[in-house]
RNA sequence: GCGGACGUGGCGGAAUGGUAGACGCAAGGGACUUAAAAUCCCUUGGGAGAUUUCCCGUGAGGGUUCGAGUCCCUCCGUCCGCACCA
């Protein structure tokens, strides 16, 4: 090839994208090894679904993921980057429900075309560690920690209210209840009563709280959303006497919660959650109440039908006594608003106040009064009618507590009464009340990870042995009705009592799969271990992961439960940390343009053709011509149909451009608008840096570095390692749009130099160029290796770029002789002063006196003031 | 309702309290070409001016500072999370 066809060739992403990829592969240069000598670096993104096809947040995610691996392994780490399968839920089932085909098959299938478009990316993985949830190979180990945990005390079975999804026909947790919706079905959520099991994630409540505090490379975000969601708050636990001549049973007391102790002398009422125990029995007496309670659990629990509840209350004729004052007596409610699951189920109502409690009051003509008054009231006009007042104040109306702060008041409440007894038991105590609840495991569906359990009639509940591990999942199993298939399943369910060999029942209930992304990090360590879920020298090497990149929807779900599970395993001597990500990032998504044609229906972005620009910008359907809406930018979504399939675009420009384009324009946590232009740009670049890498490779240039280099081939130094220092630490810092810049800046700067070339004699340029040159290839390596590989070859290099260390900055090259600096009058820059690097503020400050600019402002006075800022600026004070 | 984030050209966005608009996209002009594509060069926040240059400008209004896109206060707007949690 000579040189001008050599210039003139187009970089043929497609077929060089093959034939890089073939070499790392046959060369297994991304494989990792345990016994690694060096420091280690576990970067993970979160694993993907096996949908079928990957999508655009796939590819930016990934391609993120990547550019940290192959960066931190240029600068000599051991670096574990490994990638698998979610691949148990429900859309399998739909699948096979749909199409007749197996969940099993239909999952790896998805596997087998997901894993192959991944490939198409050149993304750097160990291969070898892929793991798929479904595999009987890793579920076995999930189980045996689900019969770990339970021996640990840390699983529980138990009946309560649980959050049911019609349409799934499954249990939903907490924290998959999305604006009173199953997360992904999208259905009205409904309460039903079940037994199930759950993982007791609350016994970490504080734990997992307080160490938030140390995950100090994680978003702030996250954290905060982590900490509302734990949801501490601390109280009192306080003990009320019933009056004995109004309860219809032989209770006697009514245990309430409050963070509020300090207005116990503004309460006007007692309420208790229709599913209160004491509410349960004086219903039996009552059938009003009765009625009314019935009433209450027909609310629906959606968010629109909280919002515009009324709050609603049934008298029940009780009346509890006054901590404070055995002659006080207050009425019980059973209130509507009050639920069972937080503190005690049962509260004192305070209206001036709390809200809910004065909304309640005024609806039943309870009245308030107000016991804490605002900073420069007057105690005696201050009144509560339709707002209540939650701020700051001074005690009033509270006999003993008059004049004190909030504060002062709870803590001499506190004191008062739980030094009280009644019982031998204290009247009040100090307690802590989470808003996190235990986490629910049981999904009544097929495509799910075994709960290893027996139900015996005579033993009752009894653990598989661990020898009988793994149980699987049947194969034979049907969906042509609804519910859970293996309940249906005609043999399966029923066993032999490990305890006593009498008949019993399998528990059919699956794994949440949230359980099955809780762990998938720590068996990436060691996937092929058989006899335990990790080996645990090998986990605590590797753990936590250094960095872990994935969307923000996981912020609580995925997040918190691994925190959890890692707690339980170390519990358990199965990993050495408490917390497995010691980085996060929550990349942005992925967004397009919508279109939608007249009729409403939405149109593909492939098939648009956009004209014109501006105001004047119009869409149409490709095909006809017909003229179509442009809609909102969006998440990419299949409903909207604005989503763009990352295999067309490798196709036609190969995935270094789609990963640049990933990574340029928008800063990676927040969304990046995907655009036709910005792809192409990306693209046109791809193609420049070839022309531009092929014009240095054809350079003759010396072997050695000259002895003497001139005024040229020292700013070429210069460009190529401050870009380095640049690039260096924006990869570090994930801020990749800058990267970007950075390189995009220093191209430009060696297109210019190459231009200088011919115009001048050699005075060490040639040599510096293709010192660029290398430089250059490998700092846009992490982004789009393939690219890198063919220019790092035309360079006349015979190793691998991605097996390259990182190039080293000559600090020296950093620094510039002379510095320019802005000279400000006043604070608006009216010059520039160049001065010598090490000139002392003295020095500046003079040289600036003498600018006519300046002399000009000041006129033949003398400045009040003259800052000097050293390498930055210089401000005169006229 | 509670909590949080954000607001900069035509667009995506740069900017440890220190030259606002890096870099990219889009646009306009030019070179090359029979022509187009590709490529290369120039211009591109607004306004005034022939030039040097000057004025205005980071949602609005105040404040702190020699100096504010950045810090503080008030307001407006957008987005996100939680939501009857006592």
């Amino acid at each position: 090839m000579t040189a001008d066809s050599s210039k003139n060739e187009r970089y043929n992403a497609r077929q060089a994208e093959a034939r890089w990829q073939k070499v790392w592969s046959e060369r297994d240069i991304f494989a990792t090894k345990n016994d690694d000598p060096r420091p280690k670096y576990y970067v993970l993104e979160m694993f993907p679904y096996p949908s079928g096809r990957i999508h655009m947040g796939h590819v930016r995610n990934y391609t993120m993921g990547d550019v940290v691996a192959r960066f931190k392994r240029a600068m000599g780490n051991a670096v574990l980057h490994p990638m698998g399968w979610d691949a148990f839920g429900m859309p399998a089932e739909n699948a096979a429900i749909d199409r007749k085909v197996h969940p099993k098959s239909w999952t790896y299938d998805n596997i087998a075309a997901m894993k192959k478009q991944l490939q198409s990316m050149g993304l750097s993985l160990d291969w070898a560690r892929e793991v798929a949830t479904c595999d009987p190979a890793y579920y076995k180990h999930q189980q045996k920690m689900f019969l770990d945990f339970l021996k640990a005390g840390l699983v529980e079975r138990k009946q309560s209210k649980v959050n049911w999804d019609p349409v799934d026909q499954t249990v939903l947790a907490n924290e998959q209840v999305i604006d009173g919706r199953g997360w992904r079905s999208g259905a009205l959520v409904e309460q039903r009563e079940l037994t199930q099991w759950f993982f007791k994630i609350s016994h970490y409540s504080e734990d997992l709280l307080k160490a938030l505090d140390t995950l100090e490379r994680w978003p702030e975000k996250v954290r905060l959303m982590q900490k509302n969601w734990i949801g501490r708050s601390e109280g009192l636990l306080l003990r009320f006497m019933l009056d004995p001549a109004t309860t219809p049973n032989k209770e006697n007391e009514l245990e309430i919660f409050t963070t509020r102790p300090d207005t116990l002398f503004g309460a006007k009422f007692m309420a208790l959650s229709p599913d209160h125990p004491l509410s349960q029995a004086a219903a039996k007496k009552n059938p009003k109440l009765a009625e009314f309670i019935e009433q209450c659990h027909r609310m629906g629990t959606a968010q629109a039908e909280i919002e515009t509840a009324e709050k609603l209350g049934f008298d029940t004729g009780m009346r509890a006594i006054h901590p404070f004052d055995r002659n006080w007596t207050l009425p019980v409610y059973v209130a509507n608003f009050i639920l069972m699951d937080y503190g005690t189920g049962a509260i004192f109502g305070c209206p001036a106040h709390d809200q809910r409690d004065l909304d309640f009051v005024n609806k039943y003509g309870l009245g308030n009064t107000p016991v804490v008054c605002p900073p420069g009231q007057d105690p005696k006009t201050f009144v509560i009618t339709d707002v209540a007042y939650d701020g700051d104040g001074t005690m009033i109306n509270s006999r003993f507590l008059d004049g004190m702060t909030i504060e002062q008041a709870k803590e001499e409440v506190a004191k008062r009464l739980e030094t009280e007894t009644r019982g031998n038991r204290p009247v009040a105590q100090r307690q802590v009340n989470y808003r996190l609840r235990d986490w629910g495991i049981s999904r009544q569906r097929y495509w799910g990870c075994p709960i290893p359990i027996i139900h015996c009639e005579k033993c009752g509940v009894v653990p598989v042995p661990e020898n009988d591990l793994p149980v699987t999942l049947p194969e034979d199993v049907t969906f042509d009705k609804p519910g859970n298939p293996l309940d249906h399943h005609p043999t399966w369910k029923s066993v032999r009592c490990p305890k006593c060999a009498g008949p019993a029942r399998r528990e059919t209930d699956t794994m949440d799969t949230f359980v099955d992304s809780s762990w998938y990090f720590a068996r990436f360590t060691d996937p092929w271990i058989k006899t335990a879920p990790t080996d645990r020298k090998t986990v605590d090497e590797w753990l936590p992961v250094d960095q872990y990149i994935g969307g923000i929807e996981h912020a609580i779900l995925h997040l918190l439960y691994s925190r959890f599970f890692t707690r339980a395993m170390r519990k358990c001597g199965l990993v050495g940390m408490d917390e497995p990500f010691s980085g996060l990032f929550t990349q942005g998504m992925v967004v397009h343009e919508t279109y939608r044609a007249k009729n409403g229906e939405w149109i593909e972005p492939a098939n648009i053709k956009i004209e014109g620009i501006g105001d004047a910008r119009r869409a149409m359907v490709a095909a006809t011509g017909e003229p179509v809406e442009i809609g909102s930018i969006e998440k990419m979504s299949k409903s909207k149909k604005n989503t763009v399939d990352p295999d067309d675009i490798i196709a036609a420009y190969g995935a270094d451009t789609a990963r640049w384009f990933m990574l340029s324009d928008s800063p990676p946590d927040r969304d990046v608008i995907w655009t036709e232009e910005g792809v192409q740009g990306a693209w046109r670049f791809v193609q420049r840096l070839w022309r531009l890498v092929g014009e240095i490779a054809n350079i003759q240039a010396p072997a050695v570095r000259p002895q003497n280099l001139g005024e040229s081939a020292i700013k070429v130094r210069k460009a190529a390692h401050r870009a380095l220092a640049h690039v260096s630490e924006d990869i570090d810092k994930l801020r990749f749009n800058r990267c970007i810049a950075h390189i995009y800046e220093f191209a430009n700067a060696l297109g210019d130099a190459i231009g200088n070339i011919e115009k001048a004699p050699d005075d060490g340029l040639s040599w510096s160029l293709r010192e660029a040159g290398d430089i250059l290839v490998q700092l846009f390596h992490p982004m789009m290796p393939h690219l890198a590989e063919e220019c790092w070859a035309a360079l006349g290099h015979k190793t691998l770029v991605a097996s390259e260390g990182w190039p080293k900055v000559e600090p020296q090259l950093l620094i510039e002789d002379t510095i320019t600096l802005p000279v400000q009058i006043n604070g608006k820059k009216r010059a520039e002063v160049t001065v010598n690097r090490n000139a002392t503020n003295k020095e500046i400050e003079a040289a600036v006196l003498a600018l006519d600019a300046v002399k000009k402002a000041l006129g033949g006075q003398s400045p009040k003031k003259v800052i000097v800022v050293p390498q930055r600026i210089v401000n005169v004070v006229v």
